[in-house]
DNA sequence: ACCCACATGTAATGGGTTACATGATTTA
DNA sequence: TAAATCATGTAACCCATTACATGTGGGT
C-alpha cells in the first residue's frame, strides 16, 4: 500500500475539545495554576448559564485533559486538604488557541431558549405572544445588571451581549405583521 | 400525620419538559399526527444546530412523552413499514404552552459558541482577534442564505436572528478599545 | 435481481447534572 | 466545641450522540 507515498499522516492531530473543555482551558489561561474547585466556582458564578459549573463536570474534565497532556497537575503538600493544582502545558495552550480561534464552530447558532420558542410563537394568540414577549423583556432587563464576579473584560462582553439581545427582542413583534 | 389537613397536594403539577421535548411538541403541534422520523428529519434540516435531529434522541423522547400521556400513539396497518404516528393529547398541548410561554427560561442566554469564545478573546493578539472576527463574519454571512426547509414563519425568524447576530459581531471589535 | 435511498428503530458511548460523602476551616 | 461553610472529590442518573441493525420501496 506504498506507505512512503500517501502518508501525510496526522502531523499534529487537531486535538478536539468540547466547548466546556475549551472554556475551562481559557479560564486556566486567564488565571494560571488553579484548582478544579476554582474553575467550577467561576463557571457557577458566571452569568452565562451554559454550564452549571458542577464539580461532576469540571473535576473529571480537568482529569481527562491532564491525561491527554493538555494540563499539568501538581499536588502541593502545604498541609490541610490535599488539593490538585493545574496549569496549561504547551500542548494545552495550542489546543486552547485552536479551539478559541475556530471560526467555523464560533459561527454556529448554539442553543438559545428564546429563539427556539419564538420560532413556534405562531402557535399562540396575539395576546399571549405580547404578554410573553413583555415578560421576557423585563427578565432580560433585570439580568442586565447582574455582573461578572471579576469585573473585567468578560463583564464588558456580557453587557454587550445583553444589549444586543434586548435589541433583537424588540424586533420580534414585527415578525407577525 | 393528619392527611386531611396539610394536603394542598399538587393540583395540576407543572409537567417539566426538556427543551428538546418542548421543541418536539411544538413541531408536532405545527404538523399534527407525525412519525418520529418526520420530526427527526425536520430537526436535522433546520439551520438551528442546537440538536442533531438524531433518531437516538427523537424516537426515545417521543416514546417517553407518550408514556407520560403528552402524546397519543397510533399504528396504522396500511402495509409496508409498521410505523407509529403521534399526535398531541390535551395534556400535551397544555405542557407545550407551558413550555413555550415560560418567560423565565426564555430569558436565559443558553449556549453561544461565539460568545463563549469572545469572552476570552483578550488572550490572543490584536491581529489574531481581527482575523478570527473577520472569518466569523464571513461564515455568518454565508449562513444567512441557508433557508428553512418549509419557507414559513420559522424562516423569517431565522433571518431576523442572523441579522441581529451579525449586528452584534460588528460591535465586538469596539470592546477592545 | 440489485443497489441505494428511505424509514424505523436499538445499542453503546460520552459527558454533564444532581446528589452524596468526606474532610478542613472558619465562626458563633 | 458545635455548626456552618468551604473544599475535594465520587457515584448514579439522564439524555443526546454516533453507530449499528433491519426492513421496505424505487430505480436500473
Amino acid at each position: 500500500m506504498s506507505p512512503s507515498i500517501d502518508a501525510p499522516t496526522k502531523v499534529t492531530e487537531p486535538v478536539e475539545l468540547t466547548d466546556l473543555e475549551g472554556v475551562v482551558l481559557a479560564e486556566i489561561a486567564q488565571r494560571g495554576r488553579v484548582t478544579s474547585y476554582a474553575i467550577a466556582k467561576a463557571q457557577a458564578e458566571s452569568p452565562s448559564e451554559a454550564w452549571s459549573g458542577s464539580a461532576g463536570a469540571v473535576y473529571p474534565a480537568m482529569k481527562r485533559m491532564t491525561a491527554r497532556g493538555l494540563l499539568v497537575a501538581a499536588t502541593p503538600v502545604d498541609g490541610g486538604h490535599t488539593r490538585t493544582e493545574y496549569s496549561l502545558s504547551a500542548e494545552g495552550r495550542a489546543a486552547l488557541v485552536g479551539w478559541l480561534l475556530d471560526a467555523d464552530r464560533a459561527a454556529g447558532l448554539g442553543f438559545d431558549p428564546l429563539r427556539s420558542r419564538v420560532v413556534h410563537l405562531d402557535l399562540v394568540s396575539e395576546r399571549e405572544r405580547q404578554i410573553f414577549l413583555d415578560n421576557v423583556k423585563v427578565n432580560i432587563e433585570a439580568s442586565r445588571s447582574t455582573s461578572w464576579p471579576d469585573a473585567s473584560f468578560a463583564q464588558k462582553v456580557h453587557v454587550s451581549v445583553v444589549r444586543a439581545r434586548l435589541a433583537w427582542v424588540k424586533t420580534i413583534r414585527g415578525l407577525f405583521d
